[in-house]
DNA sequence: CTGAAAGCGCTTACAG
DNA sequence: CTGAAAGCGCTTACAG
């Protein structure tokens, strides 16, 4: 392990100034920054990460993601864009995978060693709590939030109550007046503002459309593939069916389709389904959904929390809440109403 | 951020005796130990990770995962088994997602970055090459492979030759001769072993059949869905139509399964599918494949590394080369060939 | 059982 | 432009 005192011994000059020279800072002749930068180069250097944390008062150039399933296509994506761009810059990636498991995230969050190991988060799909709002901001850790918000941090989201306009909209403009949702109507105490969001934009959506919203049309499919499927099973079995199903998700869509396959309902002649993601197969499975660019959200908020770090000279400080824009994807499973 | 300094004030002790009553070090007297110990909890104090790293020969605590594609069900399953268990044992994971860019790739796991910022590392998906393995040892960060193997690190994986034989087997006994082959067939120089072993295990069982392998049956299918349904539609349209294919993954399977559809083939009537891995989305669409414990792998190959870090008493430092058991799951899609 | 002291590998005023 | 020295928060022989 090259340190820098061998550095110094090999170009002759002090520890001081090989730290000066390596990290360009000024006050430091050309021809002495460079036999440093030579020396460096030839015998391996690479700075300790501990002994740079604990000199220059924490700095980790690590980010912390916390992520509630990383195996859930969202979660993943949004993993995915983060880490690269981050990468890029220099900055390496904790990832805190916590599942619906609460007390594993009071003791991520919480804990002061988050605070010490990383010099920032990014908090993906859930509303942090006033608790750990307050804990993070007193230990000066910047912070982002994706999918939800809290009006202390910077966060980077959709329009979760205009994607279920915009997808009962587009039902509506068909003919249905008889829309089911597929959603998730309990949430573990988990507090997740998706799922709340986007249940109340379809029933403020048809009301809009002079349709009561019936509680007998919302169903839990627990964003998942086989919720959805038996979300699809009840709902198809209802003595007055729905035309149309609105799915807070595409996975949840898949379930449904399959449901209507296996009841042998034509869809969309009989049931027309519409999804919200943009979810790696949509295409596939031919689905009517409202894509999000979820990947692009992923970096949004890295470079939110690179500016944070390393402010460029006029950036001011605002706490942004982004929205990014979403898209109507009509394909082969939502079509007119049948009387 | 209290330090153990302030413990040390606190309670009237030297540093020394705090740092070694905290790690529960003997020679301690119990009064003092729980006088400290009381101490830290009332003053909430975590110790700086950079110090204790400084201080201790680089301990992080932190172990590095390097994955190809976090998107890909293989290797957000694998994180989330291995995350799991090691935040249960007080590790950190560093997340590399190096995509097919073997630029990143050298840089990742050839700098000296990882070699101090991590205690161990985990390989999954990829063979690494001769000087990184070279250059790991020499850093002695213990490593282990997932989904790959080099003789020396331990590794835990399936034998890809042996899948292949068992999807082939049960093609073969359900009368079929003609089977095509969807996989992977260029690599762009990742070296990845399982497309390449999967393969050979298919010609290899073709020829205990009897069959002679022809290149022709052979399609590439990239690894993905979309490859799949590509590869898929140029099987169908062999004059002499194969009656069975193995895919090499269940995501390629659910590819060709489409293609069928969309062909008008029906499945297993007149083609039967198999795939490999025991995808999420296998049993939805009744799919026979061989299944592999994905997340299990994940918490072995982590327990592997626990293990060398933190050797329990007797434990022998054996290379261990675990390959976990997998299991041929019969649904749907598979059916005797018709003459 | 406990403490004084050196040291881990850097950064950062402070002099010069 | 450069260096000597203190300090970041711990751990670890070495004495006692």
């Amino acid at each position: 392990m090259t340190s820098i005192h061998d550095l110094a011994r090999e170009t002759g000059v002090s520890t001081a100034t090989v730290s000066r020279a390596l990290r360009g800072l000024p006050r430091v002749s050309p021809d002495t920054r460079e036999r440093v930068l030579d020396a460096a180069v030839r015998l391996g250097y690479t700075p300790s990460p501990h002994a740079v944390g604990l000199a220059s008062g924490g700095r980790t150039r690590t980010i912390a993601i916390v992520v509630l399933w990383v195996t859930r296509w969202y979660f993943s994506t949004v993993v995915h864009g983060a880490e690269s761009l981050l990468r890029e810059r220099g900055y390496d990636v904790l990832l805190y995978n916590i599942g619906g498991d609460a007390e594993a995230r009071r003791r991520v969050l919480l804990t002061q060693l988050l605070t010490k190991r990383a010099d920032a988060v990014m908090v993906v799909g859930f509303t942090p709590t006033p608790e750990e709002v307050l804990w993070l901001g007193r230990h000066d850790v910047p912070a982002v939030t994706l999918g939800a918000r809290v009006d202390e941090w910077p966060s980077v989201r959709i329009d979760d109550e205009n994607v279920a306009r915009v997808a009962v909209e587009h039902l509506v403009a068909l003919g249905h007046r008889r829309i089911a949702y597929v959603g998730q109507l309990s949430d573990d105490g988990l507090d997740l503002a998706t799922p709340r969001d986007r249940l109340h934009g379809y029933r403020e959506s048809l009301r809009a459309a002079g349709v009561d919203p019936e509680e007998s049309l919302e169903f839990d499919g627990g964003f998942t593939l086989d919720g959805g499927r038996e979300a699809g099973r009840r709902l198809l079995q209802l003595r007055e069916r729905p035309t149309a199903v609105f799915c807070a998700s595409d996975e949840m869509a898949y379930g449904v389709l399959r449901s209507c396959l296996e009841a042998g309902v034509d869809v969309p002649r009989e049931m027309s389904v519409i999804g919200v993601d943009g979810h790696d197969m949509a295409g596939f499975f031919d689905l009517t959904t409202v894509e999000q660019p979820v990947e692009q959200q992923g970096r949004a908020a890295a470079r939110h929390l690179l500016q944070r770090l390393d402010p460029d000279d006029g950036e001011v400080g605002l706490v942004e809440h982004v929205e990014v824009p979403t898209r109507l994807v009509v394909r082969g499973t939502t079509g007119p109403a049948c009387a």
